[in-house]
DNA sequence: ACAAAAGTGTTAAGAATACACCCATGT
DNA sequence: ACATGGGTGTATTCTTAACACTTTTGT
């Protein structure tokens, strides 16, 4: 036993935002081999003594320039492991996602042009990083589905539109105004401010905001 | 990125069957410390070169005397890291949970006592394994909410009421026998073999086998 | 004939869906 | 006055939940 060596440990982070109400993912261009070039997820080695939750704070904040304390939510998804992962050899990679609004991607000396894309139209991805994206989607529907997750994808107030656009835009599929409404005012999961929001010439909207901060179940669920 | 020194990487299980329509947990006696004594999820050391899911395999076989094989679902659920997981030091452990039934744990030089304790009067467990158990509970009660996944808890052909006696034990509650069958029935999910199944001084029971033996999601789900 | 588990249907309440018009504002 | 997005209710269908007796067998 005292010749014990471990696997490779990676981390890979898929971080999701609203760009335009259009649902969005983190990549960065790779600056050296393998797959020099390509976009990839932010990932990279954790190291002994760091968990791996701190290994993802420090290579998105390395590597994107992005503070993971801006983050609404974060999650871990799933740990992928194959041999052939990783051209270098054996790798396990523990992935992470992280959901956020309005994210500032801080350029420093070790960002690697990070940028976020639609989903709808992802550029060709370096190693699994498909997969690893497909499943975080995956995820993000069935967790917005039957939590209050979409918190973590708006402002602190905000209207029932951009709400339910949220949920549009996770969901990838259109929702009814009215019944939309009457499910998730049913759940009081969200209060009124009192407060309006004016914009453009129609009429001003009620603005809400979520009486729990954390994670929460929901009643029922969406689909 | 020389001295780059990777964590421990462990495996730890949780694997469940029946046991006389109680829920039950594979649980091995520690040999060596820390810990020398309690009982534990089996669990060990995932090396270079070894996915976690051969990891798990290697480790049930010598410590438990289970075959892997033999499991009719395996499933991946989390990856947990706390510097103070392990006295020895900082570990990362991925964990997996597996469903049988009628598991045959065969004695071997390095097995470890190995025994299914029920789910509702376990003994105290070592590190943080309990809260690794309750967390395989929770994934199971809902795997088997909105997918075919019992099917890994019961023999290939059984009777409606097995169903519903492994649908409770997993899910910790009693269902209305009329409601279970109309609402599982609907889902096609199993079909009648035509044979019957004899036993004791009442009416025989129609035998029914599950249509697809892989994981499938059901129509709609159960609580 | 009795004990034991198998099998079977109806009703009422709640949830989901489909759907169209008026309201408040800016220009 | 008109264009724009905000806001609202009802009818129908489907799903869930509650509930009790008859059937078939072995002894």
């Amino acid at each position: 036993m005292g010749e014990y060596v471990p696997p490779t440990l990676t981390v890979d982070s898929v971080v999701f935002q609203l760009d335009g109400n259009k649902l969005s993912v983190l990549l960065i261009k790779r600056a050296r081999e393998p797959f020099i070039g390509w976009w990839a997820l932010p990932g990279g080695y954790c190291a002994a003594g760091e968990t791996t939750r701190d290994a993802m704070a420090r290579i998105l904040n390395n590597k994107a320039g992005l503070e993971t304390g801006k983050l609404g939510l974060v999650e871990q998804l799933y740990t992928f492991d194959t041999v052939a992962r990783d051209p270098r050899g054996h790798a396990v990679s523990v992935t992470y996602m992280g959901l956020g609004r309005d994210l500032q991607l801080e350029v420093g000396s070790h960002t690697q042009t990070p940028q976020f894309f639609p989903v709808d139209t992802l550029p060709k991805v370096a190693y699994d990083h498909d997969d690893i994206i497909h499943y975080a989607l995956e995820r993000l529907q069935s967790k917005v589905s039957y939590t209050n997750a979409v918190y973590a994808l708006l402002p602190d107030t905000f209207t029932l539109t951009q709400l339910q656009q949220a949920y549009e835009a996770a969901l990838e599929h259109p929702l009814d105004k009215r019944n939309f409404r009457k499910k998730f005012l049913s759940y009081d999961a969200i209060e009124p401010t009192g407060q309006q929001h004016k914009e453009g010439a129609h009429r001003p909207a009620m603005l809400y905001r979520f009486r729990e901060t954390g994670l929460q179940e929901l009643e029922r669920s969406f689909d």
